[in-house]
DNA sequence: CATATATTTCTATAAATGTAGAACTATTAA
DNA sequence: TTAATAGTTCTACATTTATAGAAATATATG
């Protein structure tokens, strides 16, 4: 995860919005799974409608709302996958990860309260 | 924090510009000092002169510079302090502390691998 | 195949954002 | 008090971004 990266996604985070759309896929249980052969699958989360019920309170999709997770996706912050009629949605849990890392590093080199002279 | 409170935090480091100035800043140590009274002192850290030869590699500042860094204390990313003819910048060691400790609760009810039929 | 459902893409538009230069403010030093 | 230095604010402008609606695409179903 590079500088470019790191902007993209934090302006991805930086909508109301699309925060909006990232903590409620985050609030929403199990990630990731594991199918028979062990291979990793894609997150069973709500779909698009349902996100849009959740977060924005309508009914409809809008184009806005499309908008709003290429560029969550684009930022590698969510996954969408196709079940039937529905895209199924969930949190990149490998992005969380490197997000978390991140911070546990940045501006860490001494983070506690110094004494000071004057 | 609020939900508010992160998308302007987000917002102003969604920008690679910020983000520079911010990781710049991150990575200058000694964020907070305490005064002989026992107060807390804002950080003795580089001079905005000093964040612009740095970051943009420039001399002289630019208004544009200006303008990121009132984001950044918008969003209480950073503190700037005057001492003398200069300003000081450092990070807000409290709303990254808070950053890291949103990010550790965020989307981590079940973030491990699940087993899943079918 | 025709229709309904779910979602995306396209196009236009309005609002927000970043940049540049000039003018302004605060502090120090002569 | 005048000048120099350091930085900010103001104004204008170009670019980017968010939203809305219409048209297009993909899948399921009758």
């Amino acid at each position: 995860m590079d500088h470019k990266d790191r902007s993209v996604i934090f302006k991805a985070l930086g909508d109301p919005t699309r925060l909006r759309v990232f903590e409620f896929l985050a609030s929403c249980c199990c990630p990731v799974a594991v199918g028979d052969e062990g291979e990793v699958r894609p997150v069973l989360g709500p779909t698009v409608g349902e996100v849009c019920c959740s977060v924005i309170g309508t009914e409809k999709i809008s184009s806005s709302l499309s908008f709003h997770l290429k560029e969550l996706r684009n930022a590698e912050l969510i996954t969408m996958e196709r079940r039937g009629k529905n895209m199924v949605c969930g949190v990149n849990q490998a992005t969380l990860a490197q997000i978390r890392s991140y911070f546990s590093n940045v501006g860490g080199c001494c983070g506690e309260e110094t004494e000071m002279k004057q």
